[in-house]
DNA sequence: ACAGTTATACTACTATGCAAGTATCCTGTC
DNA sequence: GACAGGATACTTGCATAGTAGTATAACTGT
C-alpha cells in the first residue's frame, strides 16, 4: 500500500506533464494558475504545486505573469536516446553484477505481463505494454544499485515514454521490444555484464531507430 | 531583470537543498512541513512547495506523515562524475560546433571573474570561484544547443557543486581548475570539437580525482 | 492627435482555516 | 499483566482570503 493517497496535486501534475509531452500545447504558450484551476475545477493550491514541479523538470518556465510552455521537440527526444546510449549500457553492466533474485523475479513478472498484453488485441493493451516497458526498465535501473544512474535514466525514460504515448501505432515494434527485453533479462539472470550491455544497447538502437522514423 | 522575485518558497528550497546535499541531515531523518515552517518562521505553503520540488529531485521521499531525507552519498557523487564523463565530452564537441560569439564572450567574462577571485584571498572568494565554475559549465552546456544534454548536465553539476561547498578547502585545485577551463574555452573559441572534448574530459578526470581523495 | 499620468484589474505569493485520515497513548477489561 | 478499544492530538491536503506588485488601458491635458 502506498503511503500518500493520490492527491489532486499529483493528478494535475501527471495530466499537465502528459499533455505537454504529447505536444498539446504550443511552445511559448502562456499558462496562468488561475485559468488552469478554473478549467480543472480545483483550487489554485494544487495547481501551483504541479506548476512548480514542472518548472523543476524544465517543462515550464517562469514568465513573470504565469508560466510558458517549454516542452520537448523531436530533436530533444533523439538527444535523449543518445544520452541513454551513453549510460544505459553501463547501467546494464552494473545490474548484471548486482541484481538480486527478488529483483529478477519482479522483472520476470513485468516481462510476462508484457507478453500477455502483446497477445491480446484490446484497446488499452498498447498502454499496458508501455507501462510494463517502463516497469522493466526502471527495475533494471534500480538493479544497477546506483542512485545516480537510476535517477537520470528514470527521468529520461519517463519523458520518452510519455512522448511516445502521444503517437501510438507500431504494434509490430511491441513484439520486437519484448523479445529484446527477454535478451536483456537472460543476460542479467546469467550475471553476464558483457551480454547485458550489448543487449541493452541493441534494444536502445532499435528503439531510437523507430523514434527517428517517426514524424519526418 | 528577473521576472519573478525571489520568493520565500525559493529561499526555503535553496536552503533545504544546500543542507541536504551538505549532509546536514541523516539519511532517513523525518521532516514535517509543520516543524519546518515553525522553525523557519514562515507558513506551511512555501515549505510545501519546496518539499515537493525536492521530492521531484529525489532528495526527499514521501513517508506518509512527512518526508524522509534521501540525500546523497560519496559513492553517488562518484557515479555522477562517471555519468558526466560519458556525456560532457559529447556536449563539449557540440558546443565547439555551435557556440556563438555572444556565448563565448559570456564565458570569457566568467573566466575572468574566476581568475580575479582566485587572485584575491578574501573569505568569500571560494564561494565566488565555485559560482563562476558553475556559470562557466552551464554556459558550455547551453552552447551545446541541446536541451537534453543541458538539462541532465546542469542538474548533475548543481548537485556536485552544492555537495562540494560543504567541504571547502583545496584552494590549490581552484587554480588548476581555472586553467583547465581556459583550455576548454580556447578549444571552443577555435571551434575544435576534438580538442574541446579532450579538454573537457581531462578537466573532469582531475575533478573526479579530487573528489575521490576526499573523505576516505 | 499624442503623450503622460492615473486608475483599474489581474497576476502570483503567503497565510490561515477547515476537513479528513492516522498514529499514539491511555484506560478499561479479561 | 497483557491486550483491545476508543479518544485525543497531530499530520497532511485543499480552499480561500488578503496583500503587494505590475501591466494595461483609459482618460486628461497639452
Amino acid at each position: 500500500m502506498e503511503h500518500r493517497n493520490i492527491s489532486i496535486a499529483d493528478q494535475v501534475f501527471e495530466q499537465l506533464e502528459r499533455d505537454i509531452l504529447a505536444g498539446k500545447y504550443a511552445r511559448g504558450e502562456l499558462l496562468s494558475e488561475q485559468r488552469l484551476s478554473a478549467e480543472l475545477g480545483v483550487s489554485r493550491t494544487p495547481v501551483r504545486e504541479a506548476i512548480r514541479r514542472l518548472e523543476q523538470e524544465n517543462l515550464l518556465e517562469d514568465a513573470g505573469r504565469g508560466v510558458v510552455i517549454v516542452g520537448i521537440t523531436h530533436e530533444d527526444m533523439l538527444d535523449m536516446y543518445e544520452i541513454r546510449l551513453q549510460l544505459e549500457g553501463l547501467a546494464a553492466r552494473r545490474a548484471a553484477e548486482n541484481v538480486s533474485e527478488e529483483q529478477l523475479q519482479e522483472m520476470r513478472e513485468a516481462l510476462d505481463l508484457q507478453h500477455f498484453y502483446c497477445d491480446r488485441e484490446r484497446s488499452d493493451s498498447s498502454d499496458q505494454i508501455k507501462n510494463m516497458d517502463s516497469r522493466f526498465h526502471e527495475l533494471m535501473y534500480a538493479a544497477s544499485g546506483s542512485k545516480a544512474y537510476s535517477d537520470v535514466l528514470c527521468r529520461l525514460h519517463k519523458k520518452i515514454a510519455k512522448y511516445r504515448k502521444a503517437s501510438v501505432r507500431k504494434h509490430s515494434r511491441a513484439e520486437e521490444s519484448v523479445n529484446e527485453h527477454e535478451a536483456i533479462f537472460e543476460a542479467l539472470a546469467a550475471h553476464d555484464p558483457d551480454r547485458a550491455e550489448a543487449a541493452a544497447l541493441s534494444h536502445l538502437r532499435n528503439a531510437r531507430a523507430t523514434m527517428a522514423e517517426m514524424e519526418l
